[in-house]
DNA sequence: ATGCGCCTTCGAGTGCGCTCGAAGTCAAGC
DNA sequence: GCTTGACTTCGAGCGCACTCGAAGGCGCAT
């Protein structure tokens, strides 16, 4: 079925650092963590090597941890992946979980930001006065 | 100059903490680390006792603190106004500052979410399929 | 063959922001 | 007068998410 996915890329450890914007460091605390769908795979010499699905998860995980969501959370998460089959429900609703928090603290944000914002329209404004 | 303002409250411990939203731990941590312009008022009794102005200024705080900004910096911020008129270039860019990292985070976080919304899609489809 | 650099594991350390507990004081009510 | 309960200080402890360092292995270039 599939035509010509030539690039049968596996990347270093270094390299799907650079591809992912995590540290070398952070990728093996995350796979020792249980956070990716299985031990990603090894060269002969021992050391790890990534193939794109390594790295779109990983691009998820950051995804989720950058809108907050906790490490345990991703966990429960990529352990639903991993059982497979069966459990999309389970996973629909952790991701709605997940969502509906971002949109209310998104929301929280902005308004607290405003409050700024009105602050410093005050200081603009006097420290034009004052020049 | 004043007409009739009159309620001259001042709030326990335990009432600023309602106020606020803090507990009476995060308050006294506050206090001791810098983050309020001045000690507190006390009671006879050694008991504190926040002024509105003390609440409002705490209020600024919870923004700063709930949009993201450190501890630290916010010290910083405090320890600017506590010193008094002609710094307010300098807390202005404070907060513009904090202000552009807010927007930018915020923006940042708004594209991730949609791209966790398009994954939910991607559930919801699929579950509606099964069922 | 000898360095060099990138990799490995393991466990300990760091920074942040609270959070808690112990031990004591004070004022009011019974 | 004694209990109750809210307060005080102080320092230690915790949870999270990394972050780092030590000690060693593999393979390639000179």
């Amino acid at each position: 079925m599939s035509v010509a996915e030539s690039t049968d890329v596996s990347l270093s450890i270094a390299e799907a650092a650079e591809a992912t914007g995590l540290t070398t460091h952070t990728l093996r605390y995350y796979e020792r963590d249980g956070l990716l769908l299985d031990a990603v795979d090894r060269a002969s010499s021992g050391h790890r090597r990534y193939s794109e699905d390594d790295v779109g998860w990983i691009r998820m995980i950051t995804r989720l941890r950058s809108t907050g969501m906790p490490i345990r959370e991703v966990r429960q998460y990529a352990d639903l992946v991993r059982a497979g089959d069966g459990n999309e429900a389970e996973r629909l609703q952790l991701l709605v979980a997940h969502r509906d928090r971002v949109r209310q603290q998104l929301s929280e944000v902005a308004t607290h930001l405003e409050a700024i914002e009105y602050k410093i329209g005050l200081y603009e404004r006097s420290t034009c006065t004052l020049t």
